[in-house]
DNA sequence: ATTACTCGCTACAGCCATGTTGCAAGTAGC
DNA sequence: GCTACTTGCAACATGGCTGTAGCGAGTAAT
C-alpha cells in the first residue's frame, strides 16, 4: 500500500505517462496486484495526490504560522513544506487537477493561509509596504518548486534550501545601492 | 504546415497528452493530414521544440545583451523571452529533453549566455557581490516561467512583466529596513 | 481539357495499456 | 492438518492511439 504509493511517486516523477506495469515493476509487485489495491489507473493517482495533500496540509499546520512572528513563520513554513515538497514531488505538482476535492480544498486553504500570513509580514514590516501580495505569493511558490527541484536532485537539507528561499524573497540579489528600474 | 505547430502548441498546452486526432481538429484537418506533413507523433513533437527552440535563440540574441549595460541587457532579455514564452508555452517547457539535439544546444547556450550576463551584472554592481550565480539564474528562470503563466492566463503584457520579474530578482520584496535572517 | 497537387475520408493493421479472471503457491493463525 | 488470506502468473478481452494505404473531390496552372 504505501509501498506501491512510494513506487508510484518515483515512478510518476520520472515520467508522468509511466504505466502500471512500471510501478508495479518498482514496488517489487506483480501488476494484478497494483489493480486489487487501486481498481483503476485514476484511483491510484487520487490517492498519491490525496495522500501529498494530507502529507501538505499537515506540514503547513505543524509551523504554526498564526502564533509566531511573520518571518519566523514564513521560515518554518517554507522548510516544513520543502520537506513534503522533494518526497512527493510529483503528487505535489497535481494541484490544480480536478480530482481529489479534498486535495483542492487542502491547496486553496493553504492559498488563504499564505496570503494571511504574507499580509501580517507586510503589516509588521518584514514585506515593503507597497508588495502586491498576490505576485509575492505567487514568486514565493515559485521559489520553492525551484528549491525542491535542487533538492530533489542534489538532495539538500530543508533548512538550507528554506534560507535561500526566504533570502531570495526578501532581499532579491540586486545590491542595495543598484539603481531600481521602476 | 505553422498552422499545425500552433494548434499543437495551444492542444498540448492544454494537455500534453493530446492525441494526434485532437492536434488535428484544433488545426482544422483531417489526422492524416497530420501525418502527411510528420511521419510520426514523435516528428512532430521534434518539430515543435526545434521551432520553439529558434524563436528563443532569436529573442535572446536581439536583445544584444554583450553591448548594452547589464540592468538594461536584462529587462530587454526579459522582456523578449517572455513574448516567446507565453505563445511557445509548452514546447519551450521541453527543454531538457533528450530530443532535438538543437533544441538542447540552443538552451545550453543561452544558459551560459545568462549566466555570463549575471556575471557581468555582478561586476557592474547591480548584483550584490556575493550573490550565486547559478541559484541567482534558477531563481531568474523561475520568475520568467511564473510571470509567462501569468501572461498565458491573463494576457499581460511582455514589458510590464518584464518590469515586475526585473524587480523581483533584484529587490526582492522585503522592507529595506527588515532584519535579514542569515 | 489535361496534368499535378493537395486534401478529406474511410478502412485497416498493429500495438500497447488497461482492467478482469482463474488458478496455483505460499504464509500465518487456529 | 485446515482455513483464510495474499500474492504471482498467465491468459484474455477491450479500447484507444498510431501509422499506412487507397480512393475520390476540389483546385490551380498550362
Amino acid at each position: 500500500m504505501r509501498t506501491i504509493l512510494e513506487a508510484a511517486e518515483r515512478v510518476f516523477a520520472a515520467n508522468p505517462a509511466a504505466t502500471m506495469e512500471q510501478v508495479a515493476q518498482a514496488a517489487g509487485v506483480a501488476r494484478t496486484t497494483v489493480h486489487r489495491r487501486f481498481a483503476t489507473r485514476e484511483a491510484l493517482l487520487e490517492e498519491l495526490t490525496g495522500w501529498a495533500a494530507r502529507q501538505f496540509a499537515e506540514a503547513v499546520a505543524s509551523a504554526h504560522a498564526d502564533s509566531t512572528p511573520p518571518l519566523v513563520a514564513l521560515y518554518q513554513v517554507t522548510a516544513n513544506v520543502l520537506r513534503v515538497k522533494t518526497d512527493w514531488w510529483f503528487a505535489m505538482s497535481r494541484t490544480g487537477d480536478r480530482a481529489h476535492p479534498e486535495a483542492a480544498r487542502v491547496h486553496a486553504e493553504v492559498r488563504d493561509d499564505c496570503e494571511r500570513l504574507l499580509r501580517r509580514a507586510r503589516e509588521a514590516g518584514v514585506l515593503r509596504p507597497d508588495a502586491d501580495l498576490g505576485w509575492t505569493r505567487r514568486v514565493y511558490y515559485a521559489l520553492i518548486h525551484e528549491a525542491a527541484a535542487e533538492g530533489v536532485t542534489e538532495g539538500g537539507d530543508a533548512e538550507a534550501l528554506a534560507t535561500r528561499v526566504v533570502d531570495a524573497l526578501l532581499r532579491g540579489f540586486g545590491s542595495p545601492t543598484a539603481p531600481v528600474i521602476a
